[in-house]
DNA sequence: TTATTATTTAGCCGCTTGGCTAAATGAATA
DNA sequence: TATTCATTTAGCCAAGCGGCTAAATAATAA
């Protein structure tokens, strides 16, 4: 297909579209952030992390146990892509949203984020006193 | 939804893509020329005329029995659209066959093309030929 | 007015897409 | 080594999308 379909393919979820909109916001996420930004399963969200990679615009980068994820500055026309999504992702209503949920979610401990998202207590300092008392 | 997810929707279509592209070549087509060029039914073209239009990348304008469409050069953001989209078109082999097709096309009177969509004999010379004889 | 004709709308159908759960993978830790 | 854990893949299901045909619409031509 047309690398360049396939770049408007990619954009064109809500979901991959706040996805790149996190993305130029954060130079980096991993994968437990996006999931918790969107609200959806990790599966999901690594499907969708996974079309706006092969579709080039994004790139991922493993490090220990996490897998971060950043705009692929060098991709074709991505400069071009910028120049047009950049100014409407800010405005957008959407991805403002996105961009408070984001800051809170940075704010926590990437660990916290996934234990909550396996179902369990948020709080690891209450298991560590549960096993020391 | 965003008007710039719209716009991008619109676009993440193989057969609107090539209807935007042939509007980049072409000031103006009419839809019976776009039916021709996709190769498809004049209901499923027009549907695809609908969509492009909803999302202000073109325009339409109604002369006689024909309705012409253009690219909506006031729409917002066009012109960076055109920025990313314009080189990559060009470089697209799909557009770059749309373009020799559309000179064929454009070089047919649109009456002739309907009657073929229609399912008629191409030559309308004969059919007098017939009622004179 | 009646007929013709270009386009649009309505309704149907099959394929794709996006969500989920469950299982697999691969890296880090006990 | 065996286990834990973040992520990915596989497989399923419902909703959305793009194609078609047939009917409706709007405009011209007879």
């Amino acid at each position: 297909m047309d690398a360049t379909l396939l770049k408007l393919k990619a954009l064109a979820d809500r979901n991959r579209f706040r996805i790149f909109g996190a993305l130029t916001q954060y130079e980096e996420l991993c994968a437990c952030q996006i999931t918790e930004l969107l609200q959806v399963t990790g599966a999901t969200a690594s499907r969708h992390l996974g079309i706006l990679v092969t579709a080039g615009l994004i790139r991922s980068r493993k490090e220990s146990r996490w897998v971060y994820f950043s705009l692929n500055e060098g991709c074709d026309g991505m400069e071009k892509i910028l120049d047009w999504l950049l100014p409407r992702l800010h405005a957008s209503l959407q991805i403002r949203a996105d961009r408070v949920t984001l800051d809170r979610i940075m704010a926590m401990a990437k660990e916290d984020l996934c234990r909550i998202q396996r179902g369990e207590a948020c709080c690891p300092a209450k298991k560590k006193e549960k096993a020391d008392g």
